[in-house]
DNA sequence: ACACAGATCTTTTTT
DNA sequence: AGATCTGTGT
C-alpha cells in the first residue's frame, strides 16, 4: 500500500496544499519545473487512499498523449500494488471525447463504428466536396474550419470573429454535412460532438456528472474554446475541479489555446482558491534567468517570481556558428566529448531542422531519436493499407474509397468512379451497394466493370473474416488481394524501399488487437489519435540524443539542452507579425529554456539552407533580450552592426563600395541590454518593425531585380527575384556558377556594383 | 488510362 | 531539396 504521508512530506508547502484542498474549486498556477505533474498524480493517489473516492470517478485530462500515458505510469507507481490505479480515467481532450462518443454517440446520430478523420483525409474530404477548387485553394479554408471548430464555432453561428465571407460559410455548412452523413468525425469533432451531445442529451449529461467526482485538468492554459466549454459541461454540481497551468507557457494559440481561460477560471468557479507554485526544482539560477529576461517582454502575464535553490553551475553558452551543418558539428563535438547521449535534447523550430542533425550524428555513430515526427504513419503505403480498413469498418467513407478504389490500377478512372458515385441517391450511402448497382446497371466500360467487381467481392469477403477469423489474416488479405503487396513488392525492389516492411510492421501491430470489428475500431482510433506510437518501439526506451520540437518537449526534461536556430524568421517564425505573434514565439522560448537542468546552449546560424536555397539569417530578437552578462558568447556575432563599430565590414577597407545595411537606422540592432521593442527607438512610440516600414517606404525598395551586387562569400551577382514578406523585402540573387541565395535585404552584407 | 517531364510552391508548431 | 500539381504524349 502506498505510503501517502511519506509523499505528502516531500512536497513544499504549496504542493501539499494543493494536494490537501479538495473542497473548493483549485486553479494551481504552477511555473516551470515546480513540479505540477506531481502534484496531480500525488493529489490523485491521495484522492483514492484518503479520500476513498473510487478510482473510476477520478478524470485526469492532458493535452499530449506523452503526457497521459506519462501520468498514467507515474499514478501506477505511486498506487503500487492497488489494482484500481488503473480504473483512472486519463486522457487527453480528444481521446477522452472519443471515448463518450464511442459510448454515447448513437444518441446524436453517431454510429459507435466511426474513425476519426486526420487532416489530410479533411483535406480530402472538403475537396471532394468542391471539385472545382485546387487542393491548394482548399487548405487555408480546411485550417480555418478547423480553428472555427476549436473555437466552439458551428457553420450556423455568427462567423463574424473569423472575418471570413460567405463562400467560407457555405464551404464549412458542405464540409460539415458530407462529414455527418458519412458517419465519421474529424479531430475537432470529438470535442464538438461531445459538447453537442452534453447539451442535447440530460440522460448523459446527468450519467457523467454522476460518473466523475475528481476532474483534474494538466496544461490548462492550451485549452482552447471548445475544450473550456466541454470542461464546463463535464463539472457536475457535486465534482471537485482542479486546473494546473502557466500562462508562460501557452503555445497553442495557433490551434484556438486561450490563456484567458486559465486568467479567468475564478470568475466561472466561484469561492476559486488559488495556489501558486513558484518554487523551480529543475534548472540552476543561469538557466532561468536566461528565461526570465526574456519572458519579462511580454505583457499582460501574471508576475511570477520563479526561484531555484539550485545556485550552481555553469553560465549558459550562446553559440554564434557558420551554418546548420555547422550547427550540428559544433553539437556534436561537445556530445562526444563526454559521451552523455541519453541527457541531452536538440530542441528545435520546426521539423525540418531536424535532418542536419540526424545527417551529422548518424556519420559520427551519435546515437539520436527523433521524437514525434510522423514518420510511420505517413509513409504512402503505411496509409493505403490503413485505408482497406478505414473503409471496411464504415463502407460510407468517400474519402477513404476514393484513395484505394483503383490504386493500384484496375481501370477505375475518374469517369467510372463519377458512374458509381452517381447511385449515391439510391443508396443510405454504402460505397459498397453504390458498387453493386453500377455493376448491374451495366454503365461501366468492361475493365472498369471488372474491377469493381473484384473489389467489390474482396471487401465481402473481408467483412465475412473480420465476423470470424483473426483481424491480422483479414488485414494480411485485404493487402493481398487488393494488390497492394504486388505493387509495393516491385517498388522495393526497383528503389531498394522497405515498403512492404512497412506493411508487415503494421500488421504486427495490430496482431496485439482483439479478433473483432469492436478491436479494429480500437486500433485505429489509437493510431488516430497517436499516430507516433504505432509502428515503432516506444521511443522513450530508445537509448541516445533527443530530437524534438520545442512544441513537443512539454513536460519533459533534460541536463543538457540544446536550442537550435535562433534566428530571425525562423524563431521567431517568419509568419510571426503581430506583437501576439511575438509574444507567444517568446512563450515558445521561455519553454524551451526551461527544460535545461544543468547546461544550456544557444545557437545562432550566419546561413541557413532553407527549402534548398542559402539564406543569410539574422540573430534572433530574443537574443537581444538577454542580457549579456548571463551567457558566454562564442563566435561572432554575423551582420553585428553595434554602433562601436561595423566588425563584419573592417576587413573590407574603404573601396568605394556602398554600404547599404550599416546606412540604414536599423544598424541599431544589437544595442545591448533590454528589448529593442521597448527602446529601439528613443522617442518614437512605434516598435522597431514600423520604424522600418517608413524607412524602406520613404526610400523605396531596396534592391531592383537586375541590380549586379556582391558578396563577400559568393562573389558578384545579379538581384533575380525582389518580394515582401510582410514588411521586409527579401531578394533572391543568382551568383556566378548558378549558385543562388535569398537574402533579406536590409540586413544584407551586399554591396550594390555598378550603381550611379 | 497512364506515364513522364516540367513548373510551382513549400515550413511553423499538434490533437 | 522534395513533394505536388499541370500538361502533354502515347
Amino acid at each position: 500500500m502506498a505510503d501517502i504521508e511519506a509523499m505528502l512530506d516531500a512536497l513544499n508547502d504549496q504542493q501539499r496544499e494543493a494536494v490537501l484542498e479538495n473542497g473548493r474549486p483549485l486553479l494551481v498556477l504552477a511555473g516551470a519545473g515546480s513540479g505540477k505533474t506531481r502534484v496531480i498524480t500525488t493529489k490523485i493517489a491521495y484522492a483514492i487512499e484518503k479520500l476513498g473516492i473510487p478510482a473510476y470517478k477520478i478524470l485526469a485530462v492532458t493535452f499530449t498523449n506523452k503526457a497521459a500515458s506519462e501520468m498514467k505510469q507515474r499514478v501506477k507507481v505511486m498506487l503500487d500494488g492497488n489494482a484500481r490505479a488503473d480504473e483512472c480515467t486519463i486522457r487527453t481532450f480528444h481521446s477522452f471525447g472519443a471515448w463518450l462518443l464511442r459510448r454515447f454517440g448513437s444518441e446524436i446520430g453517431l454510429a459507435s463504428n466511426f474513425t476519426i478523420y486526420d487532416d489530410d483525409d479533411s483535406l480530402s474530404l472538403l475537396a471532394s466536396c468542391f471539385p472545382n477548387y485546387k487542393k491548394r485553394e482548399l487548405e487555408p479554408v480546411m485550417r480555418k474550419i478547423s480553428y472555427a471548430k476549436d473555437r466552439g464555432l458551428r457553420p450556423t453561428d455568427n462567423l463574424t470573429s473569423l472575418k471570413v465571407d460567405g463562400t467560407f460559410k457555405r464551404m464549412y455548412e458542405a464540409y460539415e454535412r458530407k462529414l455527418r452523413s458519412i458517419g465519421n468525425v474529424d479531430f475537432a469533432d470529438l470535442i464538438g460532438r461531445s459538447i453537442e451531445l452534453l447539451e442535447e442529451k440530460p440522460g448523459v449529461l446527468d450519467w457523467v456528472h454522476h460518473r466523475f467526482s475528481m476532474i483534474l485538468v494538466d496544461e490548462y492554459q492550451d485549452s482552447n474554446a471548445a475544450q473550456f466549454n466541454l470542461l464546463k459541461l463535464l463539472v457536475g454540481p457535486a465534482c471537485f475541479i482542479c486546473v494546473v497551468g502557466d500562462d508562460d507557457q501557452s503555445i497553442y494559440r495557433f490551434r484556438g489555446a486561450e490563456v484567458r481561460n486559465i486568467l479567468s477560471f475564478p470568475e466561472l468557479y466561484h469561492g476559486t482558491r488559488t495556489i501558486k507554485l513558484e518554487q523551480n526544482y529543475r534548472s540552476t539560477k543561469h538557466i532561468l534567468d536566461v528565461a526570465n529576461s526574456v519572458i519579462k517582454n511580454n505583457k499582460g502575464r501574471h508576475d511570477k517570481k520563479l526561484w531555484t535553490a539550485k545556485t550552481k553551475g555553469s553560465k549558459p553558452n550562446l553559440l554564434y556558428i557558420q551554418d546548420e551543418q555547422d550547427e550540428a558539428m559544433r553539437v556534436s563535438n561537445i556530445l562526444l566529448s563526454d559521451k552523455k547521449f541519453n541527457e541531452s535534447a536538440v530542441l528545435y523550430r520546426t521539423n525540418a531542422q531536424s535532418v542536419a542533425f540526424e545527417t551529422m550524428f548518424k556519420r559520427l555513430s551519435i546515437p539520436y531519436k527523433v521524437v514525434g515526427a510522423l514518420q510511420f504513419y505517413d509513409r504512402e503505403e503505411v496509409k493505403d493499407a490503413l485505408a482497406l480498413l478505414f473503409l471496411l469498418t464504415n463502407e460510407k467513407d468517400e474519402v477513404n474509397f476514393k484513395r484505394m478504389i483503383n490504386k493500384p490500377a484496375r481501370g477505375i478512372g475518374p469517369g467510372a468512379l463519377d458512374s458509381i458515385l452517381s447511385f449515391a441517391s439510391q443508396t443510405d450511402g454504402s460505397l459498397f451497394a453504390m458498387l453493386r448497382l453500377a455493376i448491374q446497371g451495366n454503365i461501366l466500360s468492361t475493365k472498369a466493370k471488372a474491377g469493381a467487381s473484384y473489389f467489390l467481392r474482396m471487401f465481402e469477403h473481408a467483412q465475412a473474416m473480420l465476423g470470424e477469423g483473426e483481424l491480422v489474416d483479414c488485414a494480411n488479405f485485404l493487402i493481398r488481394e487488393a494488390g497492394l503487396l504486388d505493387y509495393y513488392q516491385e517498388l522495393d525492389s526497383q528503389n531498394s524501399t522497405g515498403k512492404v516492411g512497412n506493411l508487415e510492421a503494421l500488421v504486427n501491430a495490430l496482431s496485439s488487437y482483439d479478433s473483432s470489428l469492436e478491436g479494429l475500431l480500437l486500433f485505429l482510433e489509437q493510431l488516430s489519435l497517436d499516430p507516433t506510437t504505432l509502428g515503432r518501439e516506444d521511443p522513450r526506451d530508445k537509448e541516445g540524443v533527443t530530437l524534438i520540437t520545442m512544441h513537443n518537449t512539454k513536460g519533459l526534461e533534460f541536463d543538457r539542452v540544446f536550442v537550435a536556430g535562433l534566428e530571425e524568421e525562423l524563431f521567431p517564425g517568419r509568419a510571426s507579425e503581430s506583437d501576439d505573434d511575438i509574444e507567444e514565439e517568446r512563450r515558445i522560448f521561455y519553454v524551451a529554456v526551461t527544460r535545461a537542468r544543468n547546461e544550456l546552449y544557444l545557437l545562432c546560424a550566419r546561413a541557413r539552407k532553407i527549402w534548398g536555397r542559402t539564406s543569410y539569417q539574422h540573430p534572433s530578437r530574443f537574443l537581444d533580450e538577454i542580457d549579456s552578462s548571463l551567457v558566454s558568447v562564442q563566435g561572432i556575432r554575423p551582420g553585428s552592426l553595434h554602433a562601436s563599430g561595423f566588425e563584419g565590414f573592417s576587413s573590407l577597407g574603404e573601396k568605394r563600395r556602398e554600404h547599404l545595411s550599416a546606412a540604414k537606422p536599423s544598424s541599431s540592432w544589437g544595442s545591448s541590454g533590454g528589448s529593442l521593442i521597448q527602446k529601439g527607438f528613443g522617442g518614437n512610440a512605434k516598435t522597431f518593425t514600423m520604424k522600418t516600414v517608413h524607412d524602406e517606404a520613404d526610400a523605396g525598395p531596396l534592391f531592383p531585380v537586375g541590380q549586379r551586387v556582391y558578396s563577400d562569400s559568393y562573389g558578384e551577382g545579379e538581384v533575380v527575384n525582389v518580394r515582401m514578406n510582410g514588411d521586409r523585402e527579401v531578394i533572391e540573387v543568382r551568383f556566378g556558377g548558378g549558385r543562388k541565395a535569398t537574402f533579406i535585404s536590409k540586413f544584407a552584407q551586399l554591396e550594390k556594383i555598378g550603381s550611379e
